[in-house]
DNA sequence: AGAAATTACGTCTTCCGTAAAAATA
DNA sequence: TATTTTTACGGAAGACGTAATTTCT
């Protein structure tokens, strides 16, 4: 499904979090059955889910080789991308928590490896003492 | 729920890329009609998730106040963070989908406003010929 | 009354687990 | 035949839309 219509024409990253997470589990383990097991679910939703996941994408990200599970070239990338996204996910949820409590927040240098900056310096340090209403 | 037992103990960060969406909509417009309207969705719809997303944090991000919709500091938080996951998102997308066809990827400078460094120096060009099997 | 958000309810899609099937060494 | 992945099927959870409800100006 695409993002529609008017000003807004969002493409519609049809990848949910948690098939990331499916996704990550079996780029890891390249085996579904132990992939499952880590995720504590069964095989055949786990299968399901990298099929959906793919065809989202319109992208092929294994190669079921019968016998063998390799990553394709766009598997890789996105386990790169993966990865940090989910941290990105995981480190928002502590911001958003931390700035519900109205603890100053402290960003320490941080910038995900699929970047592959050839060189970066980053850092920052925000204390905001409860200003909210 | 909680990711559960083991080495693997993630904090299942529970927010979908479809829920973030919903929210920046309506912490944009701050009136759930509105940002029902542009997401082409029901109002009760976005009502749900919304209240759906904020149970998923343990966090409220609005204030509602009857005759207003004001964002809370976590709101504001979320707001930028979900913005950069969202960007990050569709980006990751694009570099899975460019490794799929063996384009070459070039990464120009790019930074999460929300990570608000006091400076930043950062770039990249990678690129890669075909090598894939 | 009018406007804005939430709850109630019925429906439809999606997701999961068990069981069976396909395919390969 | 053993192992690994995928399809088949029935049940449970989630999400949406329409309609009714609450609350404040």
């Amino acid at each position: 499904m695409m993002g529609v219509i008017g000003p807004e024409v969002v493409s519609d990253v049809d990848f949910d979090l948690r098939r990331l997470r499916y996704f990550v589990a079996v780029a890891e383990e390249l085996h579904f059955g132990r992939a499952a097991a880590r995720l504590h679910i069964a095989q055949p939703a786990l299968s399901r889910q990298i099929r959906a996941l793919e065809d989202a994408l319109r992208t092929a990200l294994f190669v079921r080789d019968r016998r063998t599970t390799v990553l394709t070239a766009a598997g890789e990338q996105l386990l790169a991308d993966a990865r940090d996204l989910l941290a990105a996910a995981e480190a928002a949820h502590r911001r958003v928590t931390a700035a519900a409590e109205a603890k100053p927040v402290l960003t320490v240098g941080f910038m995900p490896a699929s970047w592959s900056p050839r060189r970066c310096e980053c850092w920052s340090a925000t204390g905001r003492t409860s200003a909210s209403g």
